[in-house]
DNA sequence: CTTTATTCGTAACACTTGTTATTTTACCCG
DNA sequence: CGGGTAAAATAACAAGTGTTACGAATAAAG
Protein backbone atom coordinates (compact mmCIF):
# COMPACT_ATOMS: atom_id res chain seq x y z
CA UNK A 1 0.00 0.00 0.00
CA UNK A 2 2.60 2.59 0.95
CA UNK A 3 6.41 2.69 1.53
CA UNK A 4 7.51 1.91 4.79
CA UNK A 5 9.12 4.47 7.33
CA UNK A 6 12.86 4.02 7.71
CA UNK A 7 13.43 7.27 10.00
CA UNK A 8 11.17 7.63 13.02
CA UNK A 9 10.50 10.19 15.11
CA UNK A 10 12.93 8.42 17.97
CA UNK A 11 15.59 8.72 15.92
CA UNK A 12 14.79 12.00 14.95
CA UNK A 13 14.69 13.50 18.77
CA UNK A 14 17.56 10.85 19.77
CA UNK A 15 19.97 12.64 17.36
CA UNK A 16 18.84 16.07 17.95
CA UNK A 17 19.18 15.42 21.83
CA UNK A 18 22.51 13.62 21.61
CA UNK A 19 23.45 17.15 19.88
CA UNK A 20 22.36 19.09 22.05
CA UNK A 21 24.31 17.74 24.58
CA UNK A 22 27.26 17.71 22.83
CA UNK A 23 27.31 20.52 20.68
CA UNK A 24 24.69 22.94 22.22
CA UNK A 25 21.17 23.70 21.38
CA UNK A 26 21.42 26.30 19.12
CA UNK A 27 23.45 23.85 16.97
CA UNK A 28 20.17 21.24 16.70
CA UNK A 29 19.52 22.67 13.62
CA UNK A 30 16.85 21.08 11.27
CA UNK A 31 19.99 20.11 8.13
CA UNK A 32 22.65 19.48 10.81
CA UNK A 33 20.10 17.43 12.49
CA UNK A 34 19.09 15.66 9.48
CA UNK A 35 22.53 15.15 8.45
CA UNK A 36 23.37 13.31 11.83
CA UNK A 37 20.63 11.09 11.41
CA UNK A 38 21.68 10.55 8.04
CA UNK A 39 18.64 11.58 6.17
CA UNK A 40 17.02 14.70 4.53
CA UNK A 41 15.03 17.43 6.30
CA UNK A 42 12.07 16.11 5.22
CA UNK A 43 11.70 13.77 7.73
CA UNK A 44 12.09 16.06 10.39
CA UNK A 45 8.77 18.06 9.17
CA UNK A 46 7.04 14.48 8.96
CA UNK A 47 6.61 14.00 13.00
CA UNK A 48 7.23 17.54 13.93
CA UNK A 49 5.25 19.77 12.70
CA UNK A 50 8.48 22.39 12.87
CA UNK A 51 11.45 23.02 14.79
CA UNK A 52 10.04 24.59 17.60
CA UNK A 53 8.12 21.36 18.46
CA UNK A 54 11.39 19.46 17.95
CA UNK A 55 12.95 21.76 20.32
CA UNK A 56 10.46 21.56 22.94
CA UNK A 57 10.42 17.44 22.68
CA UNK A 58 14.20 17.66 23.33
CA UNK A 59 13.81 19.92 26.15
CA UNK A 60 11.32 17.33 27.54
CA UNK A 61 13.72 14.75 26.63
CA UNK A 62 16.33 16.27 28.61
CA UNK A 63 14.27 16.54 32.02
CA UNK A 64 14.15 12.66 31.42
CA UNK A 65 17.87 12.69 31.16
CA UNK A 66 18.24 14.75 34.55
CA UNK A 67 16.10 12.54 36.64
CA UNK A 68 18.01 9.32 35.17
CA UNK A 69 21.23 11.34 36.30
CA UNK A 70 19.81 12.38 39.30
CA UNK A 71 18.71 8.62 40.22
CA UNK A 72 21.79 6.73 39.10
CA UNK A 73 24.10 9.34 41.23
CA UNK A 74 25.56 7.40 44.20
CA UNK A 75 24.15 8.39 46.97
CA UNK A 76 27.41 9.13 49.68
CA UNK A 77 25.99 11.66 52.30
CA UNK A 78 23.22 11.03 55.12
CA UNK A 79 22.35 15.31 55.31
CA UNK A 80 19.17 16.27 53.63
CA UNK A 81 19.97 18.00 50.38
CA UNK A 82 23.39 17.08 49.91
CA UNK A 83 22.96 13.94 47.57
CA UNK A 84 20.52 16.12 45.39
CA UNK A 85 22.73 18.79 45.16
CA UNK A 86 25.79 16.93 44.31
CA UNK A 87 24.21 15.43 41.74
CA UNK A 88 22.93 18.71 40.19
CA UNK A 89 26.61 20.22 40.22
CA UNK A 90 28.17 16.94 38.31
CA UNK A 91 25.41 17.70 36.29
CA UNK A 92 26.42 21.01 35.44
CA UNK A 93 29.69 19.94 35.23
CA UNK A 94 29.42 17.24 32.84
CA UNK A 95 26.52 18.04 30.83
CA UNK A 96 26.88 21.81 30.21
CA UNK A 97 24.61 21.97 27.24
CA UNK A 98 21.39 20.38 28.68
CA UNK A 99 22.36 22.43 32.00
CA UNK A 100 22.14 25.38 30.50
CA UNK A 101 19.18 24.44 28.57
CA UNK A 102 17.11 23.45 31.61
CA UNK A 103 18.04 26.07 34.06
CA UNK A 104 19.40 29.08 32.26
CA UNK A 105 17.54 29.43 28.94
CA UNK A 106 14.77 31.00 28.86
CA UNK A 107 12.45 29.13 25.93
CA UNK A 108 8.78 29.46 25.96
CA UNK A 109 8.41 25.71 27.39
CA UNK A 110 10.44 26.31 30.16
CA UNK A 111 9.46 24.57 33.36
CA UNK A 112 10.04 26.06 36.96
CA UNK A 113 13.32 25.15 38.83
CA UNK A 114 11.20 23.22 41.45
CA UNK A 115 8.85 21.45 38.75
CA UNK A 116 11.99 19.41 37.22
CA UNK A 117 14.05 18.74 40.72
CA UNK A 118 10.67 17.36 42.15
CA UNK A 119 9.88 16.04 39.35
CA UNK A 120 7.74 12.82 39.19
CA UNK A 121 8.95 10.84 41.87
CA UNK A 122 8.65 14.03 44.62
CA UNK A 123 12.40 14.10 45.01
CA UNK A 124 12.46 17.56 46.97
CA UNK A 125 9.82 16.50 48.69
CA UNK A 126 11.28 13.59 50.22
CA UNK A 127 14.55 15.95 50.62
CA UNK A 128 12.38 18.55 53.02
CA UNK A 129 10.55 15.74 55.03
CA UNK A 130 14.23 14.28 55.49
CA UNK A 131 15.21 17.35 56.91
CA UNK A 132 11.90 17.13 59.19
CA UNK A 133 12.54 13.85 60.49
CA UNK A 134 16.04 14.74 61.14
CA UNK A 135 15.01 17.94 63.14
CA UNK A 136 15.18 20.87 61.23
CA UNK A 137 12.35 22.75 62.20
CA UNK A 138 11.64 25.17 59.28
CA UNK A 139 12.99 22.51 56.87
CA UNK A 140 11.03 24.57 53.88
CA UNK A 141 13.70 27.72 54.22
CA UNK A 142 16.25 25.32 54.81
CA UNK A 143 15.59 23.73 50.84
CA UNK A 144 15.57 27.31 50.05
CA UNK A 145 18.99 28.01 51.68
CA UNK A 146 20.70 25.14 50.71
CA UNK A 147 19.49 25.34 47.17
CA UNK A 148 20.26 28.43 46.22
CA UNK A 149 23.61 27.27 47.48
CA UNK A 150 23.84 24.26 45.76
CA UNK A 151 22.70 26.52 42.35
CA UNK A 152 25.39 28.61 42.88
CA UNK A 153 28.08 26.42 42.88
CA UNK A 154 26.80 24.63 39.70
CA UNK A 155 26.29 27.85 37.98
CA UNK A 156 29.92 28.78 39.25
CA UNK A 157 31.13 25.57 37.68
CA UNK A 158 29.58 26.19 34.43
CA UNK A 159 31.32 29.08 33.80
CA UNK A 160 34.97 28.05 35.19
CA UNK A 161 34.37 30.04 38.83
CA UNK A 162 34.77 27.15 40.74
CA UNK A 163 37.12 24.07 41.32
CA UNK A 164 37.00 22.09 44.01
CA UNK A 165 37.01 18.37 44.26
CA UNK A 166 33.72 16.22 44.65
CA UNK A 167 35.22 15.53 48.21
CA UNK A 168 35.63 19.25 49.31
CA UNK A 169 32.69 20.06 48.35
CA UNK A 170 30.70 17.79 49.81
CA UNK A 171 32.48 18.70 52.72
CA UNK A 172 31.30 22.17 52.04
CA UNK A 173 27.58 21.31 51.50
CA UNK A 174 27.29 19.27 54.29
CA UNK A 175 29.12 21.97 56.72
CA UNK A 176 26.46 24.55 55.04
CA UNK A 177 23.55 22.50 56.61
CA UNK A 178 25.14 22.35 59.26
CA UNK A 179 25.64 26.57 59.26
CA UNK A 180 21.89 26.89 58.43
CA UNK A 181 20.79 25.16 60.82
CA UNK A 182 22.33 26.70 63.89
CA UNK B 1 40.06 67.41 1.56
CA UNK B 2 38.04 64.55 2.52
CA UNK B 3 34.41 63.80 3.86
CA UNK B 4 34.07 64.78 7.68
CA UNK B 5 33.16 61.50 9.86
CA UNK B 6 29.90 61.55 10.83
CA UNK B 7 28.97 58.14 12.62
CA UNK B 8 31.73 57.97 15.53
CA UNK B 9 32.79 54.97 17.03
CA UNK B 10 30.73 55.86 19.93
CA UNK B 11 27.76 55.87 18.48
CA UNK B 12 28.36 52.35 17.34
CA UNK B 13 29.89 51.47 20.34
CA UNK B 14 27.05 52.82 22.71
CA UNK B 15 24.38 52.03 20.17
CA UNK B 16 25.45 48.28 19.95
CA UNK B 17 25.79 48.51 24.04
CA UNK B 18 22.38 49.60 24.70
CA UNK B 19 21.13 47.02 21.96
CA UNK B 20 22.57 44.28 24.15
CA UNK B 21 21.58 45.79 26.95
CA UNK B 22 17.65 46.19 25.71
CA UNK B 23 17.21 43.46 23.09
CA UNK B 24 20.11 41.00 24.27
CA UNK B 25 23.61 40.32 22.86
CA UNK B 26 22.96 37.94 20.52
CA UNK B 27 19.97 40.80 18.73
CA UNK B 28 23.18 43.36 18.44
CA UNK B 29 23.98 42.45 14.42
CA UNK B 30 25.50 44.71 12.19
CA UNK B 31 22.02 45.15 10.43
CA UNK B 32 20.51 46.03 13.71
CA UNK B 33 22.91 48.56 15.02
CA UNK B 34 23.21 50.19 11.81
CA UNK B 35 19.63 50.77 11.49
CA UNK B 36 19.35 51.74 15.24
CA UNK B 37 22.68 54.31 14.91
CA UNK B 38 20.81 55.28 11.89
CA UNK B 39 23.04 54.37 9.24
CA UNK B 40 24.36 51.90 6.78
CA UNK B 41 26.51 49.07 7.99
CA UNK B 42 29.55 50.27 6.64
CA UNK B 43 31.11 52.68 9.75
CA UNK B 44 31.06 49.67 11.72
CA UNK B 45 33.41 48.38 9.32
CA UNK B 46 35.61 51.37 9.07
CA UNK B 47 36.08 51.32 13.26
CA UNK B 48 36.06 47.79 13.85
CA UNK B 49 37.31 44.98 11.91
CA UNK B 50 34.42 42.87 12.52
CA UNK B 51 31.74 42.32 14.70
CA UNK B 52 33.64 40.18 16.91
CA UNK B 53 35.65 42.92 17.69
CA UNK B 54 32.87 45.34 18.38
CA UNK B 55 31.54 42.32 20.99
CA UNK B 56 34.34 42.17 22.72
CA UNK B 57 34.07 46.14 22.82
CA UNK B 58 30.58 46.06 23.82
CA UNK B 59 31.81 43.44 26.67
CA UNK B 60 34.23 45.46 28.13
CA UNK B 61 31.62 48.59 28.14
CA UNK B 62 29.70 46.12 30.34
CA UNK B 63 32.31 45.94 32.86
CA UNK B 64 32.10 49.37 33.14
CA UNK B 65 28.60 49.93 33.81
CA UNK B 66 28.26 47.14 36.41
CA UNK B 67 31.14 49.03 38.18
CA UNK B 68 29.29 52.69 38.02
CA UNK B 69 25.76 50.37 39.09
CA UNK B 70 27.59 49.09 42.10
CA UNK B 71 29.45 52.03 42.63
CA UNK B 72 25.81 53.99 42.07
CA UNK B 73 24.29 51.20 44.75
CA UNK B 74 23.00 52.70 47.77
CA UNK B 75 25.25 51.14 50.95
CA UNK B 76 23.01 49.47 53.52
CA UNK B 77 24.51 47.17 55.61
CA UNK B 78 27.32 47.36 58.11
CA UNK B 79 28.21 43.25 57.41
CA UNK B 80 30.66 42.31 54.91
CA UNK B 81 29.76 41.05 51.30
CA UNK B 82 26.40 42.17 51.46
CA UNK B 83 26.11 45.61 50.00
CA UNK B 84 28.05 43.81 46.70
CA UNK B 85 26.16 41.32 46.97
CA UNK B 86 22.57 43.41 47.22
CA UNK B 87 24.57 45.75 44.40
CA UNK B 88 25.17 42.07 42.14
CA UNK B 89 21.43 40.67 42.46
CA UNK B 90 19.85 43.76 41.39
CA UNK B 91 21.41 44.16 38.56
CA UNK B 92 20.68 40.31 37.45
CA UNK B 93 17.33 41.28 38.17
CA UNK B 94 17.39 44.54 36.44
CA UNK B 95 19.90 44.09 34.05
CA UNK B 96 18.82 40.49 32.93
CA UNK B 97 21.16 40.97 29.01
CA UNK B 98 23.93 42.27 30.92
CA UNK B 99 24.64 40.02 33.19
CA UNK B 100 23.65 37.13 31.28
CA UNK B 101 26.44 38.17 28.77
CA UNK B 102 28.50 39.28 31.69
CA UNK B 103 28.35 36.09 34.05
CA UNK B 104 26.59 33.21 32.25
CA UNK B 105 28.14 33.34 28.25
CA UNK B 106 30.94 31.79 27.68
CA UNK B 107 32.38 34.51 25.07
CA UNK B 108 36.10 33.76 24.10
CA UNK B 109 37.04 37.26 25.82
CA UNK B 110 35.49 36.02 29.13
CA UNK B 111 36.75 37.59 32.02
CA UNK B 112 36.52 35.37 35.74
CA UNK B 113 34.02 36.45 37.99
CA UNK B 114 36.77 37.55 40.10
CA UNK B 115 38.52 39.63 37.79
CA UNK B 116 35.36 41.37 36.85
CA UNK B 117 33.88 42.06 40.62
CA UNK B 118 37.24 43.31 42.09
CA UNK B 119 37.71 45.50 39.11
CA UNK B 120 39.88 48.01 39.49
CA UNK B 121 38.31 49.70 42.64
CA UNK B 122 39.33 46.30 44.61
CA UNK B 123 35.90 45.94 45.63
CA UNK B 124 36.55 42.42 46.91
CA UNK B 125 39.87 42.72 48.68
CA UNK B 126 37.76 45.66 50.26
CA UNK B 127 35.01 43.56 51.26
CA UNK B 128 37.29 40.75 52.38
CA UNK B 129 39.57 43.10 54.45
CA UNK B 130 36.24 44.31 56.27
CA UNK B 131 35.55 40.82 57.42
CA UNK B 132 38.59 40.15 58.87
CA UNK B 133 38.59 43.61 60.86
CA UNK B 134 35.02 42.64 62.03
CA UNK B 135 37.13 39.33 63.14
CA UNK B 136 36.12 36.86 60.90
CA UNK B 137 39.25 34.04 60.77
CA UNK B 138 39.15 32.58 57.64
CA UNK B 139 37.64 36.02 55.40
CA UNK B 140 39.01 33.88 51.90
CA UNK B 141 36.41 31.24 52.90
CA UNK B 142 33.94 33.63 53.73
CA UNK B 143 34.07 35.13 50.94
CA UNK B 144 33.67 31.72 48.75
CA UNK B 145 31.06 30.61 50.88
CA UNK B 146 29.11 34.23 50.80
CA UNK B 147 29.50 34.55 46.91
CA UNK B 148 28.36 31.38 46.14
CA UNK B 149 25.34 32.39 48.14
CA UNK B 150 25.03 35.63 45.92
CA UNK B 151 25.66 34.31 42.77
CA UNK B 152 22.70 31.58 43.83
CA UNK B 153 20.41 33.92 44.35
CA UNK B 154 21.62 36.24 41.29
CA UNK B 155 21.35 33.03 38.88
CA UNK B 156 17.59 32.41 40.13
CA UNK B 157 16.54 35.90 39.99
CA UNK B 158 17.18 35.68 36.03
CA UNK B 159 14.98 32.47 35.55
CA UNK B 160 12.24 33.71 37.80
CA UNK B 161 12.93 31.04 40.24
CA UNK B 162 13.39 33.78 43.27
CA UNK B 163 10.60 36.41 44.33
CA UNK B 164 12.00 37.48 47.77
CA UNK B 165 11.72 41.15 48.43
CA UNK B 166 15.10 43.25 48.33
CA UNK B 167 14.22 43.73 52.44
CA UNK B 168 14.08 40.01 52.60
CA UNK B 169 17.33 39.38 50.47
CA UNK B 170 18.81 41.83 52.67
CA UNK B 171 18.13 40.03 55.67
CA UNK B 172 18.81 36.36 54.48
CA UNK B 173 22.61 37.45 53.26
CA UNK B 174 23.01 39.09 56.58
CA UNK B 175 21.26 35.99 58.50
CA UNK B 176 24.31 33.51 56.27
CA UNK B 177 27.01 35.66 56.80
CA UNK B 178 26.12 35.11 60.50
CA UNK B 179 25.84 31.17 59.67
CA UNK B 180 28.91 31.15 58.17
CA UNK B 181 31.19 32.60 61.07
CA UNK B 182 29.78 30.35 63.59
C1' DC C 1 2.50 -7.06 -12.63
C1' DT C 2 -0.04 -2.81 -11.96
C1' DT C 3 -1.90 0.46 -9.07
C1' DT C 4 -1.81 3.44 -5.20
C1' DA C 5 -0.47 5.61 -1.11
C1' DT C 6 3.23 7.37 1.51
C1' DT C 7 7.95 8.19 2.67
C1' DC C 8 12.06 10.31 1.38
C1' DG C 9 15.49 13.17 -1.38
C1' DT C 10 16.28 17.17 -4.29
C1' DA C 11 15.77 21.58 -4.86
C1' DA C 12 13.86 25.66 -4.18
C1' DC C 13 12.01 30.02 -1.55
C1' DA C 14 12.39 33.64 1.57
C1' DC C 15 14.94 35.30 5.12
C1' DT C 16 19.05 36.58 8.17
C1' DT C 17 23.82 36.62 9.04
C1' DG C 18 28.86 38.72 8.35
C1' DT C 19 31.53 40.86 5.08
C1' DT C 20 33.09 43.29 0.89
C1' DA C 21 32.99 45.63 -3.84
C1' DT C 22 31.38 49.58 -5.89
C1' DT C 23 29.35 53.82 -6.28
C1' DT C 24 27.82 58.05 -4.48
C1' DT C 25 28.37 61.92 -1.36
C1' DA C 26 30.52 65.61 1.10
C1' DC C 27 34.36 68.16 2.59
C1' DC C 28 38.75 70.86 2.65
C1' DC C 29 42.69 72.54 0.21
C1' DG C 30 44.57 74.80 -3.55
C1' DC D 1 35.31 77.28 -7.78
C1' DG D 2 36.96 72.66 -8.95
C1' DG D 3 39.50 68.10 -7.53
C1' DG D 4 41.18 64.89 -4.82
C1' DT D 5 40.10 62.06 -0.79
C1' DA D 6 37.90 59.92 2.85
C1' DA D 7 33.23 58.46 4.51
C1' DA D 8 28.91 56.65 3.82
C1' DA D 9 25.20 54.30 1.07
C1' DT D 10 23.87 50.78 -2.07
C1' DA D 11 24.09 46.50 -3.31
C1' DA D 12 26.04 42.31 -3.76
C1' DC D 13 28.13 37.61 -2.21
C1' DA D 14 28.41 33.45 0.33
C1' DA D 15 26.81 30.92 3.95
C1' DG D 16 23.26 29.34 6.96
C1' DT D 17 18.38 29.30 8.79
C1' DG D 18 13.28 27.27 8.69
C1' DT D 19 10.10 25.60 5.60
C1' DT D 20 7.77 23.77 1.46
C1' DA D 21 6.87 22.14 -3.49
C1' DC D 22 7.67 18.40 -6.20
C1' DG D 23 9.27 14.21 -8.09
C1' DA D 24 11.23 9.64 -7.33
C1' DA D 25 11.51 5.47 -4.69
C1' DT D 26 9.11 1.77 -2.39
C1' DA D 27 6.00 -1.37 -0.30
C1' DA D 28 1.64 -3.60 -0.03
C1' DA D 29 -2.96 -4.54 -2.06
C1' DG D 30 -5.59 -5.87 -6.12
Amino acid sequence: MARKESITIQNILDTAFLMTREEGFRNATARKVAAKAGCSTQPIFRVYKNMEELSEAVYLKAIDFFRDYYDLYPCTSSVPFVNLGMAYIAFAREEKNLFQLLFLSDVSYKKSLYEILNGSSGNVVAEINAAKEAGCKDAGGMFMKMWIFIHGIAGMSLTGDYDLSDVETKGLLEQSYQSFAS
